[in-house]
RNA sequence: GGGCGCUUAGCUCAGAGGUAGAGCGCCUGCUUUACACGCAGGAUGUCGGCGGUUCGACCCCGUCAGCGCCCA
């Protein structure tokens, strides 16, 4: 006997345990069946699930438990990735705590303590996910760092610089200051701080008392100013052009140049151009030629070695033991010295208060200091190619399609990707350098000194480069590097391509562009996924973003505690309409959570009224008119459910099931099959139970892949099976059922129109009416005949007396139509007849406007010559009836009023 | 500034060139022995504004407005 109520925490943890033991997860490149491959997006592994990662997992552990109970080999490959900075920022704020430094430690110790750590905590999130239900193959977790995929790492490196498609350049970069180490523009976000514009004065060349303004807002990095630029058609400095300014504090003397990146219309029209410390300035002193000096160090300090050498005293100017002072000095101090001086030196025109967009590194929190380094790049470009070509051609699809223009904007336009990190935590990039310099990438220091023995003609000591690679370097690999590559094993060669990659659109840079631009060279061409489904941001309940600060942050796991996994993935699925971000309010996850109650009750309900499975209960033997209806509108759910998950429409899917379950079979159907359980034994009742199991069969299965705790819970306990079998128990397909039986829907209508003229009426609940049927079709007679137990039950009348002729049944009372059959109730002294009248009145008004536009539209000449002959013939066949509508209600008016 | 998206019931959102929908909320009534996490009934929409195409526009086109996101 099933429990009273539904208590998700009592079976959720057990029920998972037996489906993850039980192999049920588990794909088998040995089996025929198809693959469906989908590889998680791998979270990071120091990071815990929060509610992002719950819908993202919440939609693939559909599609993987849709597809794998529709027969496919599933594979949804779990992992995580290793977060170089995030996870040595977490293991050096540990070793702050022990009062211990890395770099005190060294390498060697201090990578054994990030795997210790790993060992320890990087668990979490994976573990986590099994709360939500997700049913990834772990026996094939994978961790970016483990041998295997550092394998595969380390052979597409070397590989792609024999191609000459990786390759060492100096280039300016986003320096993160605290880390010190290059990151990537995906991983800085601009933040609004409220800062200064500066107005500075730089002395024009030979024209004493001639300044030019220029304004900025970071004057400390004018130390490594080599031009000042102004608008070619600017006619305020035309005669500036070519002639030189006289740099304050350095005394070096700069070029004044025509640059269009200059705008007359900001600041002062001129700007100072610090081509090593600003990606624009950048440019222009690429533009120009100009000498591109640091002055800032790793740390962000201020360096002089590359511009001591010109440092030159001029009298008010510029003083170089003032600058001198500065070595060593923290920007922020340094900028704060630095007006001051210019202050003394009336070089400093104006201070404005100025709010600007300054870029920060997302997991340090300062801003990135643009520097000029030597770093390892990847030829994005060329690679990109091919992955615009597979998206252009269809062979990956987004969806929704509209993405696609994201994804060829950022690759059309893509820079040349920086793969090298000046961290400890990651895949050491296996170049190693020759005492000259030369270097040598190979797949292992071995092969490295025979190459250079090769090369110098003796053998020769090596250093291997210290940095390490970038962690989207090895998640661009995932799809194929999870399957075993480079080896060529049966999953890669079963598994790959994979289906579908489910990310939210703010990830499209990260790991859509690199896994398709790496699968596509790597793997023969062949794409790394048929489609990429962008789901939105889950947001709170009023659409702002989830954040710690606001206090507005849904804690998923807390969800799964109050609401139970399932309430809670029906929840997301429902809301995840495409396109769209999620707003989460927790009302949803109550009334989803009374869907799952709901259910619960609907399998009580049959387990108390003696309904059992029986497995061999057929549905083509069903002859009667309710089982048939049932089995009909279970086809459609079947069908429309199936539709909606083929084109990832997860919301359609949840409401359709919604619908099915709650209305057609809990209100109608198990009401209308109340009387037949509570009446006789026989082949009615046998029948009614037998379509009530095996449509709860169905949608079990219909439900499981959203709902797999509940379903699989109640498969169990009525008997279906072993709860761990729902796993892969055959999805529903139409059967072809034929349409619904008209029967009963006119059994429905009948007892919703007189329960709404009960209602209008103010007919007490309790009283039992007696109902009186008029003329109709003899199918829409013996329909109400045939149903007249319910219609009595469900409507509280009394048997239907069938009336002779239309005559009869005239008289006071109320009146309803069911499709083409007046009902008539004759409540002459229980009901208001005024308040009839006039509910009638208001019905009947509206049938006449539709009846009077569908006059007036027909009337149309230019309607009865276009339109299509059908629809001609719905709207003559919509005037007729609204027309008989209007004549029923006038006939009960006239009833009413003699 | 450039690009993309959105605007439909009180809220959150579906929607097809030909009859505007759902869930929640709201109002009313109900211990109808599965379920009050329930049952029944009900109200609410110039489908953002304007113009165009069409026999017919919520839908297609143009334009304006407001909102959001991305990039600069």
């Amino acid at each position: 006997m099933l429990d009273k109520a539904f208590d998700p925490a009592t079976l959720e943890a057990r029920l998972y345990a037996a489906s993850e033991a039980s192999g049920a997860f588990h794909a088998d490149p040995s089996r025929a069946a198809a693959p469906y491959t989908i590889v998680i997006p791998p979270p990071n592994v120091t990071g815990s699930l929060h509610i992002g990662h719950a819908l993202n997992n919440t939609l693939q552990d559909v599609l993987v438990r849709f597809r794998r109970m529709q027969g496919r080999d599933a594979l949804w490959m779990p992992g995580t990735d290793h977060a170089g900075i995030a996870t040595q920022m977490v293991v050096e704020r540990l070793l702050a705590t022990e009062g211990k430094k890395r770099q005190e430690m060294g390498r060697e110790a201090f990578l054994e303590r990030v795997w210790q750590w790993k060992g320890e905590s990087g668990g979490t999130i994976t573990r986590q996910l099994r709360r939500l239900g997700a049913s990834l193959d772990w026996e094939r977790e994978r961790f970016t760092m483990d041998e295997g995929l550092s394998a595969a790492v380390l052979e597409v490196f070397v590989r792609l610089h024999k191609e000459g498609l990786i390759y060492r350049d100096t280039r300016l970069v986003n320096w993160d200051p605290v880390f010190q180490s290059a990151i990537s523009d995906l991983e800085v976000e601009s933040r609004e701080v409220k800062g200064n514009l500066w107005t500075l004065r730089y002395p024009v060349e030979g024209q004493p008392g001639r300044f030019i303004r220029v304004a900025t807002t970071r004057p400390e990095t004018m130390l490594g100013d080599t031009a000042v630029a102004v608008h070619p058609e600017d006619a305020r400095f035309a005669d500036l052009v070519g002639k030189h300014a006289i740099l304050p504090l350095t005394g070096r003397r700069i070029p004044i140049v025509a640059d269009s990146y200059s705008d007359p219309e900001k600041g002062t029209g001129a700007v100072k151009i610090t081509p090593a410390h600003d990606f624009n300035d950048y440019e222009v002193g690429r533009r120009h030629d100009l000498p591109m000096p640091s002055v800032l160090d790793a740390e962000a300090r201020v360096m002089l070695s590359e511009i001591e050498a010109e440092l030159a005293a001029v009298e008010g100017v510029a003083d170089p033991g003032f600058v001198r002072s500065l070595a060593g000095m923290d920007r922020f101090a340094a900028r704060k010295a630095i007006l001051a001086e210019l202050e003394r030196l009336e070089l400093l025109e104006a201070t404005e208060p100025h709010t600007h967009q300054v870029p920060h590194g997302d997991r340090s929190g300062v801003p990135i200091e643009p520097r000029l380094t030597l770093q390892w790049y990847c030829d994005a470009a060329t690679l990109a190619k091919p992955a615009i070509a597979a998206v252009e051609d269809g062979r990956t699809q987004f969806v929704p399609r509209q993405y696609e223009n994201l994804f060829f904007a950022w690759m059309r336009d893509i820079q040349p990707w920086c793969v090298s990190r000046q961290l400890w935590w990651g895949h050491r990039i296996p170049a190693w350098y020759g005492p000259d310099g030369q270097v040598f990438v190979e797949r292992s220091e071995a092969e490295a000194l025979a190459a250079a023995a090769a090369n110098y003609g003796r053998a020769v000591e090596l250093t291997r480069d210290p940095d390490v690679l970038d962690t989207w370097f090895s998640s661009a690999l995932w799809p194929f590097s999870t399957l075993g590559w480079p080896e060529q094993t049966a999953e890669l060669k079963k598994h790959y391509p994979t289906d579908v990659l489910v990310t939210g659109f703010d990830i499209i840079f990260f790991w859509v562009a690199r896994m398709m631009m790496m699968g596509l060279h790597f793997m023969d061409g062949e794409v790394p996924f048929k489609h990429v489904v962008i789901h939105g941001l889950v947001r709170d309940a009023r659409g702002q973003k989830m954040s710690k600060s606001k206090g507005n942050v849904l804690d998923p796991l807390e969800l799964i505690d109050q609401h139970g996994a399932d309430a809670v993935r029906f929840t997301l699925c429902a809301l995840a309409s495409p396109g769209r971000d999620v707003k989460l309010d927790p009302q949803r996850l109550e009334g989803y959570r009374a869907f799952a109650t709901k259910l619960w009750n609907a399998a009580r309900f049959l387990e108390m009224n003696g309904v059992r499975v029986d497995a061999s209960w057929r549905p083509e033997q069903a002859e009667g008119v309710l089982a048939r209806w049932l089995l009909a509108k279970a086809d459609d759910a079947a069908r429309d459910a199936t539709a909606a998950l083929d084109a990832f429409r997860f919301d359609d899917y949840a409401s359709t099931l919604y619908g099915f379950t709650w209305n057609t079979y809990c209100d109608w159907f198990i009401e209308f099959a109340k009387p037949v359980l509570n009446g006789p034994d026989g082949p009615e009742k046998d029948e009614v139970r037998g379509v009530a199991q095996y449509v709860l069969g169905q949608v079990l299965r219909l439900l499981h892949p959203v709902m797999p705790f509940i379903t699989a819970e109640l498969f169990e306990k009525l008997g279906y099976g072993e709860a761990v079998a729902l796993t892969t128990a055959a999805y529903p397909k139409a059967e072809g059922q034929g349409a619904a039986s008209a029967a009963v829907d006119l059994a429905i209508a009948a007892i919703t129109a007189i329960r709404s003229a009960r209602s209008a009426l103010n007919v007490p609940a309790a009283a039992v009416l007696p109902l009186r049927v008029g003329q109709g079709s003899a199918a829409s007679l013996q329909a109400l005949r045939d149903f007249a137990p319910q219609i009595m039950r469900l409507a509280r009348v009394e048997a239907p007396q069938f009336l002779a002729d239309a005559a009869e049944g005239a008289g006071p009372g109320a009146s309803a139509v069911a499709v083409d059959v007046p009902l008539f109730l004759p409540l002459s002294g229980v009901v208001d007849l005024a308040a009839e009248a006039k509910r009638l009145a208001k019905d009947r008004a509206k049938a006449e406007a539709e009846r009077a536009k569908l006059e007036a539209k027909l009337a149309n000449p230019g309607f009865r010559a276009k339109a299509e002959e059908a629809v001609i013939a719905e709207t003559e066949q919509r005037l007729a009836d609204a027309a008989a509508e209007v004549a029923r209600l006038d006939a009960a008016l006239t009833r009413i009023s003699s």
